[in-house]
DNA sequence: TCTGGGGTCCTAGGACCC
DNA sequence: TCTGGGGTCCTAGGACCC
């Protein structure tokens, strides 16, 4: 069986964790610059407040006092996730994080009529030694453990734990779950299938697969399989991601070229830590542009460009430069632009490196793999104390708007301003 | 005025091969 | 005038997830 822990409103609970007198309020936490919704307690979505709304739409009822809202802290959503999860370690034979507040654990193995029991233990540890909340769904396919963990939240009755072990379970749960809450189905789907008469994750497996492989292909077979209990997705191998992206708007539009490149050497610098960090290289170096889609009255312009390296790099000189230029290639003077972003991929194992014939940069190559590391090893504390001249001193602000954070809780200022 | 960030996988179509 | 059949690889875009 699998059973899939998913922490109730996340980002809401790490806050609360460390400030309890927001428990029973309405709280919102913010995405970055505050732009909009991205978690809510439960008091917050029965005032009817959506996912993704923009900030400035829900204000007046902070401003009201009757809304709490926090700026994103994910330094502090990160360390509280590393701690429940090796907390699941300890009980999972097999865990499988599959995002920052939700995990598989494969419990083959484990005796089935035990796994209630071992459950309900695990929620009241992992709450009373974190301060987070989580629910946990028992069920032989993933995309049912997420059926029952969607039970385990909606219905107090189940103290945090649903399981779905029989056929007549899983039909049961499936004639009451409406199709858009399936797995898989996502929002351009769920209207389609509905206009088709298939209002329920129920009338979705009453359909022959053939039906579903015709308008859904075959992720829309997978999951009409694994709603049946039969096993499709399968279990995450521990391979290195293929592509790292690092991007963020900006508080303000920027026009200048010049400015555009310090973010986007700052992003690209990241990345390059980031494969450093994985002990990967990247093939291929990629940035893009965005205009404020929401401004109307302004040219809209989404460029986007890549550069393929030579060799697959993952020094801070060697990605900064390529993405630079891939800006100054795309770049154009007279709009407004909102967001930029670094994306590097064709990602490599660093040890096995294609080397090339005639490698006439080969020393330059080492020259910059060295910079970096002692990069790496002055820089822990996350700010670019050593840089290079195109990005921006550790000093500056980093632009992003941050107006109701947080402490810094689980970080002392002893980490952030520690420097080896 | 103000609207997030980071991933994976599949598919269709074009370019190219013999 | 007549103009095949079978394959691979790459890419961009779409859809989905959190």
């Amino acid at each position: 069986m699998y059973a899939l822990v998913d922490c109730n409103n996340f980002f809401v609970s790490c806050e609360r964790a460390f400030q309890p007198d927001l428990e029973g309020r309405p709280v919102v936490v913010l995405s970055n610059n505050d732009g909009c919704v991205v978690a809510r307690s439960n008091e917050s979505k029965a005032m009817g407040i959506k996912m993704g709304t923009p900030y400035f739409k829900v204000k007046y009822l902070v401003d009201q006092g009757k809304l709490v809202v926090r700026s994103s802290n994910y330094t502090l959503y990160g360390d509280l996730s590393a701690r429940v999860m090796s907390l699941l370690s300890e009980v999972a034979p097999k865990l499988e994080v599959y995002s920052i507040d939700e995990a598989f654990m494969n419990m083959d193995g484990v005796n089935d009529a035990s796994l209630p029991g071992i459950c309900r233990d695990l929620i009241r540890k992992i709450r009373r030694w974190t301060g987070i909340p989580v629910s946990i769904g028992i069920a032989p396919t993933k995309t049912l453990a997420k059926v029952a963990n969607h039970f385990a939240k909606k219905y107090k009755g189940y103290k945090g734990v649903c399981v779905i072990d029989t056929d007549e379970k899983i039909r049961k749960a499936l004639s009451l779950t409406p199709i858009d809450d399936v797995w898989g189905v996502g929002w351009r789907g769920a209207p389609k299938l509905e206009a088709a008469g298939v209002k329920t994750a129920l009338d979705f497996v009453s359909r022959p697969a053939e039906w579903i492989r015709d308008r859904m292909g075959v992720i829309g077979v997978r999951t009409w399989s694994e709603l049946q209990g039969i096993r499709m997705v399968e279990e995450e191998k521990n391979e290195k991601r293929k592509s790292i992206c690092t991007s963020r708007s900006f508080a303000s539009n920027i026009t200048d070229l010049d400015e555009l490149t310090l973010r986007v050497s700052d992003f690209a610098g990241k990345c390059a830590e980031k494969l450093r960090k994985e002990g990967t290289a990247a093939g291929t170096v990629g940035i893009f542009l965005y205009t404020n889609r929401f401004r109307e009255d302004l040219d809209q312009y989404y460029p986007s460009a890549s550069v393929r390296l030579e060799v697959p790099a993952s020094s801070s000189p060697e990605i900064i430069g390529a993405a630079l230029k891939a800006l100054r290639y795309v770049y154009k003077p007279g709009f407004e632009y909102k967001k930029a972003g670094v994306i590097v991929a064709d990602i490599v194992d660093a040890g096995s490196i294609q080397q090339v014939l005639f490698d006439f940069d080969g020393q330059a190559r080492v020259r910059d793999d060295k910079i970096s590391e002692v990069m790496d090893k002055v820089n822990t504390s996350g700010r670019n104390v050593l840089r290079l001249a195109t990005q921006r001193g550790g000093h500056y602000a980093d632009g992003i708007r941050r107006d109701f954070c947080s402490g810094l809780y689980t970080t002392s200022w002893n980490d952030l301003i520690q420097v080896r």
